[in-house]
DNA sequence: GTCTATACTTCGATAGAC
DNA sequence: GTCTATCGAAGTATAGAC
């Protein structure tokens, strides 16, 4: 009942050090294990500094929840202004760490509402953005909008490669091929240009122009 | 150490009464508030029967797992067996319950080895049917296979149905009006058929064929 | 800013009586 | 099949010294 009860400053190091580790820790054994004890174990801390830092683990949660959205918004940014910036959207959407991160927040936010609130907010920016941008692309192709608005190009572009991470995540990879061929012959057709570590199902480089291959 | 431990039959109805109450935990509040004791709590029951049907939590998660996923597989194969199967398709996994259950699985599963196993192998099921049953329906209408694998489609039709879901439960929805009247007007362009509770963006009724709507 | 000490709760799991 | 009793471990959180 300590209303003035201390708090440690935002740009504190040891502040960031817990949240690096409660973000590994999440990311390795998955939200249940950020405990403030295993928090602080793994950053090399007393527990009780998690509290100092955050006073309470919803606290803590919320924190990295910004500060992963934010450091996210400034990488969309940069791949929606990209001279690809369908493909940048993939590969950006692609991200397994991201797309883990994401997951662990999704589950978090459906029992705690600050996390859900929070999230949500994000996830609207986040999408605000990407059709903008989208729009433009479409736009300048001179793409019938009508007929595929740009919000739902995002939406199929955001949730299909997605759902490829998460199901890889868990071993399966099952019509994964098929539709990484499909998807990759779209993005050529629109953003020529090389998938580099990907490997695509070869057998078309006619209909979608010049396809080349790093190395 | 006790190599001999006694274990409930699966046929008792204690243990299916744990198994609706940690069900409706997760659901209410997400996997990590299912503990032996609050599950015990919402059956009506002491907390070491949790322990008697299922030894350790862990068998208790897989068990709810692998009697999630069966049932669901039934709903599916009469889904897929019905006289609409891309729509029945839809609306299958656009079921929010089901959407949310699998969510907290698959948090579950990121560092749970054996659910994650589990999982994976009823997702690998779940896609070989799906894909199956599509199949036919592409070859029936005389769909270019080539340009639009049966993999892709169903991918397609399961990750935007699902993000949907997952968005609405974190209250987020934009882009979904648009995409929803478009993925309306594919599915009444192949399988006619009016939505029922779900509300249509109107004005289109001209290139889809008969729209109709129930009252 | 970090430490010790500490209060209190909840957890998973087992042994053994009825 | 369900009960009482009980373990030790781990959880969140606070107070107050240094």
């Amino acid at each position: 009942m300590t209303a003035t009860r201390r708090i440690g400053a935002e740009s504190s190091a040891t502040r960031t050090a817990l949240l690096d580790a409660a973000q590994q820790l999440i990311l390795e054994e998955g939200y249940a294990a950020a405990t403030s004890r295993r928090v602080a174990a793994k950053a090399g801390l007393k527990p009780q500094l998690v509290h100092y830092y955050f006073r309470t683990m919803d606290d803590l949660f919320l924190a990295l929840v910004r500060r992963g959205a934010e450091q996210n918004l400034e990488r969309q940014a940069r791949a929606l202004a990209s001279p690809q910036p369908l493909r940048a959207l993939w590969e950006f959407s692609s991200d397994r760490a991201g797309t883990a991160l994401t997951m662990e927040f999704a589950a978090l936010a459906n029992h705690r509402k600050a996390i859900r609130t929070e999230l949500g907010r994000y996830a609207d920016e986040f999408r605000r953005l990407q059709i903008q941008a989208i729009s433009a692309v479409l736009d300048h192709h001179g793409i019938d909008t009508e007929a595929f608005p740009p919000e739902t190009v995002v939406l199929l572009m955001t949730s299909l490669s997605r759902l490829m991470v998460m199901e890889e995540l868990l071993g399966v990879s099952s019509g994964h091929a098929e539709t990484r061929t499909l998807v990759e012959r779209l993005l050529t057709r629109f953003e020529t240009d090389p998938p580099q570590s990907e490997r695509a199902s070869s057998q078309e480089t006619k209909r979608s122009g010049p396809l080349v291959r790093g190395s």
